[in-house]
RNA sequence: GCGCAUGUGGUGAAAUUGGUAGACACGUCAGACUUAGGAUCUGAUGCCGCAAGGUGUGGGGGUUCGAGUCCCUCCAUGCGCACCA
């Protein structure tokens, strides 16, 4: 039996070359001290029930491609890979099942794994790390427990140990920090004080913290979450409702670093909107504190003191054109100003507030509502008497909670003031038109005392000064971030290394971690509140005290992962500072939006931290971020009007859209759409009414219906999710991964469409067809190449490489294509040619390189090979045919040489026919000659 | 409302510093070889026009010998933030 076809068979190459590698550990590495590091990394996924979808390797295979490019470059490569395997759906999972998280995430994990495995990644496994691996929490334990030992010195501005705030307090006692982070006593009644009393000053200043405070409450989830994990008053998984509720909690001070977060976006190569975002969720304002005394009056105003309201404003240039204070309905002041009168309509104002949810405030926001005090405070410079109302517009969580309201500059101050009949004092002339305010820093004062005749912009550091002078209010700068929740009522994550003792948290001894996490029977939530883990009364009571019973928030181990992969099973420390400063930063990280202000604020807020204390030596994470676009699905609706399919003939009003698996017998042979798959969609409960036009086709009793599609995210419950394992069996690994690259630029979000796949396979095919003929095998020659094929091999070498520096996968893949139909074209066939092709192409189509490089007499690896020279005398060509524009329009073409001079071309122009007949007998004013583009005659 | 990003053929998209716009691929059309074709190969394909030619990168304006690229302005789409004082 002869003739074994030679043809490209894809699924025995890959298997065959994924089983080799794996045997060879070949992408296995080392501290190589001779080599240089590079560290590219993906965002560790959460290993989700549902598996890998299309969008999940795209990034995958861009931070893939960059790998093996910059190993065969000569770089020492990090590329690991792990799973963020704590979290709230596996525990969804369990509660609905019964099954324990360990096992289904288990399960997932080796799901996922076997699914990376057949894309081909370079994934150095020996370094995988999870979450949820005791080995690994233990450090995610230690760390908190430094965070906790830890507070911001403002003056060294960096993190260090409480002992030396201790010490501080002990000489000194009062300390002075920074506005809201004063200690005012002195170092005798700090000494006075019993333990309990000083653990809870310095509780208001280590970096993780426990307090009482206002956290967001999600009783669908029966947990507490941070900012970022509510969207919409809801929770941003699964959609609960979210409430404020008081409760203990832990916090990570993360607003000390505020400044530094900031700070730092400047030096990290991030997408100008991705620091846009983080920018606006830290939310840094510059303004000032201004205290405004109350006139005395009848009204109770407290025992004996006078009351004073602090406003925040970044406008205090605007000070003379304040007609009212607003306080927050919440705001402390409020009963105690209130005068007689007015008591009842405030207590009124009061309960129409609380009776309003958070989402209710957010959806109505126009609308004006609020309630005068009956308390005047008076201008601290004109001594004018200034009404004090209460309104919702007031947040009691920003600023001081109060405001003074500009009418004439603010239009939410203008809407209230002309809602109340309070008249606007204008201080801005022409620039106010009486019918909205003009929040303009550009207009000339007037009505403005000392500031008249300023432009706004320069009084506002004027107007500074003075307050501060006249000791009215001073300098403050203001962020929007709050400290972040870190704690969960949940079970599945990392347990507190902590024991309460007499309402002191006291912290277990490094010895003890890791404190792992029990097994529980079930997952109901326990008590007034608290997480699974308070069922278990063996495990929470110790002789020392009561264990904490919350566990850590899902960001606290993706916080500080990518330090780990440098040593990943260090049993000393988290990992060797020797170890971290040689794989050093993340040089390219890759992974999508939806982390901008969680996972990458917390990040970098760790390594900052971890910085400051000396245990690593760089203070940003990620050297660069690309954000690759989400691949969204394509999703199908019918319409329907009563629960019935829409025909042809009826009018089309009042139509609902149900949502429909994408099928092969339902799109193209639309004839009906049959009873039972309605049914089940529609039981489904999946009406949706998006905002698409209805697609009729055909007529009569052909009628259909196609609804057009839409692209949207892909998701289970979407029906529009597409897999890759289907199109790995269908085309091969190699093809969909240079598919994926194909589709366009990597940041770009773009609909899955698999209609162009073909092309790319075919392409290699025809690459296989360079090295390999179907009867007679390998087809390669050896001896010299020609002039022509080394100058096409050249092009590609300086072009892939160009591309993938400059992080443009999808153009090399073109390049390739080029490539390959040139060499075609000139039927060459040349080893000298052919080879570092391979070389070349390695990093996108790994399998069918590896294949081919052996067939052609390699014994070594190409993965190990090294990038071909780029020889640039292949690039010139020693004449070209340039297009001769006139006055910038392509009239005809002169062949030079590439070298040619200014002059030497000029002559040649003036001597063409052509060109003189298109100038005719005018003198041109000058020649530009643009080297290797074109010829311009300007006349 | 504010901020950021993006607008190029029937489609996905190229054009790296301003220099022949539409590479490459899909699709479509025509053809070759075939018992067959969902294999392979060749050619055509922005739009108008038989053609010469004209026109063309969301609209308008500007700078330049020359603009998809730079500037101004308007429009559309996507994302983010949103009574943040």
């Amino acid at each position: 039996m002869k003739a074994i076809s030679m043809e490209y068979n894809y699924r025995d190459i890959e298997n065959k070359w994924q089983a080799l590698w794996k045997e060879s550990d070949i992408y296995q590495v080392t501290e190589d001290k001779s080599r240089k590091s590079f560290y590219v990394l993906d965002m560790f996924p959460y290993p989700s029930g549902a598996g890998l979808h299309v969008g999940h390797p795209l990034g995958y295979i861009a931070s893939d491609i960059l790998s093996r490019y910059k190993r065969l470059k000569g770089y020492n490569v990090l590329h690991p890979m792990g799973f963020d395997s704590f979290g709230l759906p596996a525990e969804q999972y369990a509660l609905e099942t019964g099954q324990h998280p360990a096992v289904t995430t288990e399960k997932n994990i080796a799901t996922f794994k076997d699914q990376l495995e057949k894309i081909g990644f370079c994934f150095d496994w020996s370094r995988e790390v999870r979450t949820s691996d005791p080995d690994y929490y233990k450090w995610t334990q230690w760390i908190f427990l430094q965070l906790f030992k830890s507070w911001y010195n403002n003056k060294s501005d960096k993190a260090e140990s409480i002992d030396t705030l201790v010490s501080e307090l002990n000489e000194h006692g009062t300390l002075r920090l920074t506005d809201n982070k004063n200690i005012e006593i002195d170092a005798a009644q700090w000494k006075a004080m019993n333990e309990k009393d000083q653990q809870d000053v310095l509780m208001n200043f280590r970096l993780a913290y426990s307090s009482y405070g206002e956290v967001n409450w999600c009783e669908g989830l029966g947990t507490v979450l941070a900012n970022d994990e509510v969207v919409n008053g809801v929770s941003e998984r699964g959609g609960f409702p979210v409430e404020k509720k008081k409760m203990r909690q832990w916090f990570l001070r993360i607003t000390d670093y505020a400044d530094r977060l900031l700070q730092g976006l400047e030096k990290v190569d991030f997408s100008e909107s991705m620091k846009e975002m983080q920018r606006n969720w830290i939310g840094k304002s510059e303004g000032a504190e201004l205290d405004f005394r109350l006139t005395p009056g009848p009204s109770p105003r407290g025992e004996g003191g006078e009351a004073i309201i602090k406003v925040y404003t970044t406008r205090p240039d605007t000070i003379f054109g304040v007609d009212f204070l607003v306080l927050a309905p919440e705001h402390d002041l409020v009963q105690q100003i209130t005068t007689e009168d007015q008591r009842s309509s405030i207590d009124d104002y009061l309960k129409y507030v609380k009776s309003r949810s958070d989402r209710e405030r957010l959806a109505e926001v126009k609308q004006v509502t609020g309630c005068f005090t009956g308390a005047y405070a008076i201008h601290p410079f004109s001594g004018n008497k200034i009404p004090v109302w209460i309104a919702e517009y007031v947040l009691s969580g920003y600023g001081t909670g109060a405001i003074m309201a500009v009418p004439c500059g603010d239009q939410r101050d203008f809407d209230f003031a002309t809602h109340f009949n309070i008249p606007i004092t204008n201080i801005i002339g022409e620039a106010y038109n009486g019918k909205e305010a003009n929040p303009t820093k550009d207009a000339i004062l007037q009505n403005s005392d000392f500031l008249n005749g300023i432009v706004m912009k320069k009084a506002i550091g004027i107007a500074v000064d003075k307050i501060e002078s006249l000791g009215l209010g001073k300098r403050k700068v203001n962020y929007k971030m709050r400290d972040a929740g870190f704690s969960r009522q949940r079970y599945w994550g990392e347990p507190f290394p902590i024991i309460w003792k007499d309402e002191m948290a006291v912290t277990l001894p490094e010895s003890e971690l890791p404190l792992e996490l029990p097994f529980v029977e079930n997952y109901k939530p326990g008590k007034e509140g608290k997480g699974p883990l308070a069922n278990l009364t063996d495990w929470t009571n110790t002789p020392q005290g009561t264990r904490e019973t919350s566990t850590m928030p899902g960001y606290a181990g993706s916080s500080w992962y990518f330090l780990r992969y440098a040593d990943p099973h260090n049993n000393t420390a988290f990992a060797s500072k020797e170890k971290t400063d040689y794989w050093n930063q993340v040089d390219v990280y890759i992974g999508g939006t939806e982390h901008a202000v969680g996972h990458l604020l917390y990040s970098r807020m760790w390594t900052k931290f971890l910085f400051d204390t000396g245990l690593i030596s760089f203070d940003e994470p990620f050297r660069k971020l690309i954000n690759q676009g989400m691949i969204t699905g394509k999703s199908y609706f019918f319409a329907t009007q009563n629960g019935k399919i829409v025909s042809y003939n009826e009018p089309a009003k009042d139509i609902n859209f149900i949502r429909f698996k994408y099928g092969h017998k339902v799109v193209d042979s639309t004839r009906k759409l049959t009873r039972k798959n309605l049914e089940l969609f529609l039981q489904d409960g999946l009406h949706e009414k998006p905002k698409f036009d209805i697609a009729w086709q055909g007529s009569g009793d052909d009628a259909f219906i196609i609804v057009k599609e839409e692209s949207e995210k892909m998701s289970k419950s979407k029906f529009n999710v597409d897999n890759p394992d289907d199109l790995v069996a269908q085309y091969g690994a190699d093809t969909f991964r240079m598919y994926e690259m194909f589709l366009g630029p990597i940041e770009q979000s773009k609909p899955w469409d698999t209609k162009g796949i073909e092309g790319v396979h075919r392409f290699l095919k025809k690459l296989w067809r360079l090295y390999i003929d179907e009867q007679k095998g390998v087809i390669v020659t050896h001896g010299e190449a020609d002039n022509e094929s080394l100058k096409v091999l050249h092009k590609t070498i300086k072009k892939v490489e160009d591309d993938i520096e400059r992080y443009s996968f999808n153009t090399a893949v073109s390049a390739f294509m080029v490539c390959v139909n040139e060499l075609t074209d000139l039927k060459c066939h040349n080893q000298s040619i052919l080879e570092p092709l391979l070389i070349l192409l390695a990093p996108y189509a790994p399998h069918i390189a590896e294949e081919l490089y052996h067939l052609i007499g390699n014994s070594t690896s190409v993965i190990n090979a090294s990038f071909p020279k780029l020889d640039e005398k292949y690039l010139v060509e020693s004449e070209k045919e340039y297009p001769v524009s006139i006055n910038g329009k392509v009239r005809t073409t002169i062949t030079i040489s590439l070298d040619a001079l200014q002059d030497e071309v000029e002559t040649i122009a003036l001597n063409n026919e052509t060109v003189m007949k298109w100038i005719g007998d005018k003198k041109p004013k000058k020649i530009i000659y643009v080297k290797n583009k074109m010829i311009n005659v300007v006349v």
